[in-house]
This record gives structure tokens, C-alpha cells and sequence, in this order.
DNA sequence: ACGAAAAAGTCAACATGACTGACATAAATT
DNA sequence: AATTTATGTCAGTCATGTTGACTTTTTCGT
């Protein structure tokens, strides 16, 4: 699978004081490019559903968490994905346009846009995660026994800390409600 | 008014959803998500830096890759960020008529450009890793006293498997080159 | 009851960073 | 000598983000 050793075949020893730790720790840079490339495939997943039905990445954004959220309303998703309301304002109305998600006036409060899902927009969303969540499974397994939770906390570390609690609340909801909600 | 009986039966959906674990106390769903907003923060740090010299994402990777590998090829970066030449030679351009970047003929092969950080480009690549070390070395240690291992071991089986070796070589040979090159 | 504030939507202009296609040049390879 | 490779460039387009200004509807506070 790897062949780290095929590349010390033609290395030649560090010369000079190649210095203190043989055995050295790998250093930080090297996460930073790990994780610029997983990115970067893990995001790549979606492309292949997306290229097809004319969408982008910023379709993908919302379909999946108007999804994990329904009913969840235009300023929650504003402040999830951290754009403008003009941005989203494209990307919705083609989605609603295509028939991926709906809009109706929240019940208490009638300003609001309560977002839901369509079945279109559901079987979207499930062709999103399964995707990612195959790529997600295997990655984890390959973490190792105790994987699971040091991923979990390495992820959320990387969140900045006046966010983090937001994010544990969100996901966590999200999760709440789709356990009450019969499949 | 939340129904507690349904918490503990994470109903397995249909055949289609086969991916989710259903004894897995934290969804798959959840760690996409993790990573989603793990990764926000994490390229957002060298905004600050690029904001106030007018320059953008593309140039932090740009500046990036060319200090981790000081006389690459233009063909080397094209891989390692998979976007066209049109692409990069705004960016680049940019990069050397600021001086940030420099372009010398290949000595063996004068077609070749190869692409050198100048101390400028250096001291902004340092700037750049300084930041995103500081908010991985964090993340890691939170990860837990076996976490960089299980991390590595997870960034790595992200990446598409045809990919993954040619990103650990790219990185050793990195850091091979680094060390032999003392600051 | 009235005025301020909130939620959402819209128009217009613009920036960034990607893309395709076509073409040019120099140098290496066959 | 012909072809291929490495690089660069012109021109046009697209996706996605931004500011700023303004409107409509509805709720809330005094």
C-alpha cells in the first residue's frame, strides 16, 4: 500500500548532523498537508452527483443541512455556512426552483422561511452522505482501535474555541431529532 | 416533550443507508460534519495574513507548496493543486512581480521553470505554517496521548487510494529536503 | 397604537478563482 | 527534420463569494 521504503532505497543518509531524532516525531507541516489533500478528496465525493444536474458545491452545502435540519430557518443556515444572504439567495432559489427544497412561512412567527427538504431533496442529500460516509468508515477504521475518539476530538480542537460549543449544540440537535424521527 | 424512548433505538434505515454503524454511539454524519467545520477554521487562519496584502487562498497554497519544495517545476505544483495553467499563471505572476516567488530555467532542462520562495516568500510561508501549526499542534494534543498516530493514520486513509502514496512520498522527500537544508 | 427591529428577498456592481479552447515559443527527444 | 514537452498567453465563461442599498412583511417594545 505505501512505499515509504521504496523512497529510502535512493535516499542518501542525511549527511551532516542530520541531527538529534532518527526516530523523529513527524512534524506539524506534515498534518497541514495531509489535511489539505483529505479535504480535498473528501469534498471531491459529492462532485460526481453534482456534475451531472448542473450543480456546485454550494448546492451540496445546503441540500445537506437543510436536510440534517428541516425546517431550520434562512438566518440559522446564514450563520452555519457564514455567507452573504445574497450568496445563498442564488443557490436557494435554484434549489427550490428544481424542486430539492421548500419553503414555507414558519406557524409563530410568519417572517420566517422554514427550509424542508423535498424527497428529491432527501434522496440528494443521502447520496451525499453515503458517499462520504464510506470514505468517513474506512478512514476511521484505519485509525485504530481508539481511533474513533481521538479523531473526534482532534476534529473538534481544530474548531475555534468560541465556536466549538455551537457546533457540539448543532450537531448533537441534529442528531436528536433524527433519532425522534422515524426513517 | 422530547420522546427519551426513541434514544436508545437508532433504528437501522433500509438497505441504501448500509454504511451507518448502528452500535456507533457518534454518526458518521457527525464526523463529516466535524471535518466540515474543522477545515473552515483551519483555512481561515492565513486570511488574516492575506487579506492585508491584497493576495488570497490561491496564493497561500501557491507560496506554500513552492517553500516546501524549493525548485519545483510548474508541471510538480499543477499536480499537487490540480487546477489548469491558466489558473496558476494568474497567481504565480502575481507571486513574482511582487517577489515573493522567483523563476529560474532549469539548468539540466531549460524548458523547465523552477519555482524558488524568495526570502520574502519564505518569511510569509513561515508565517502561514506558524499559524496552521499552532492551531494542529493544539488539535493533536487534544486528540489524546496515542491521537497523532490514529490522526495520521486517518488524514491518510481519507486521501483516494491511488493518491496516497505519491502524497507520502511528496511529503517525506519534503521533509527529507528540509532537513538536509538547515535554517 | 406607533415606531423600531427583525426576517427575508431583491437589484446592481464587482472580485476571486476556477474552467475551456486556441495558439505561441523554446528546448528536448525521437 | 518532425514531434513532443514545458511553459506561457489571449479571450471568454462560470461558480461563488463580496458590498451596498432598498423593500416588504411581521413582530416586539414602549
Amino acid at each position: 500500500m505505501t512505499d515509504i521504503n521504496s523512497l529510502l532505497d535512493s535516499a542518501p543518509s542525511p549527511a551532516s548532523a542530520a541531527v538529534e531524532d532518527a526516530a523523529a516525531a513527524v512534524p506539524l507541516v506534515d498534518f497541514i498537508e495531509l489535511l489539505f489533500f483529505a479535504y480535498r478528496d473528501f469534498v471531491g465525493d459529492p462532485d460526481q452527483i453534482l456534475a451531472p444536474i448542473g450543480f456546485g458545491r454550494a448546492h451540496h452545502r445546503v441540500v445537506h443541512f437543510v436536510n440534517r435540519h428541516p425546517g431550520m430557518r434562512v438566518t440559522d443556515l446564514l450563520d452555519i455556512l457564514r455567507i452573504t444572504k445574497q450568496s445563498l439567495g442564488r443557490v436557494l432559489r435554484e434549489l427550490v426552483d428544481e424542486g430539492f427544497v421548500e419553503s414555507r412561512a414558519g406557524s409563530s412567527d410568519r417572517r420566517q422561511r422554514l427550509l424542508f427538504p423535498t424527497a428529491k431533496g432527501e434522496a440528494l442529500a443521502r447520496q451525499f452522505v453515503g458517499l462520504q460516509s464510506r470514505r468517513m468508515a474506512t478512514a476511521l477504521e484505519a485509525s485504530g482501535p481508539d481511533g474513533r475518539e481521538a479523531v473526534q476530538r482532534f476534529l473538534l480542537a481544530m474548531i475555534d474555541p468560541e465556536d466549538r460549543a455551537a457546533v457540539e449544540r448543532l450537531i448533537e440537535r441534529a442528531d436528536r431529532a433524527a433519532r425522534a424521527r422515524p426513517a
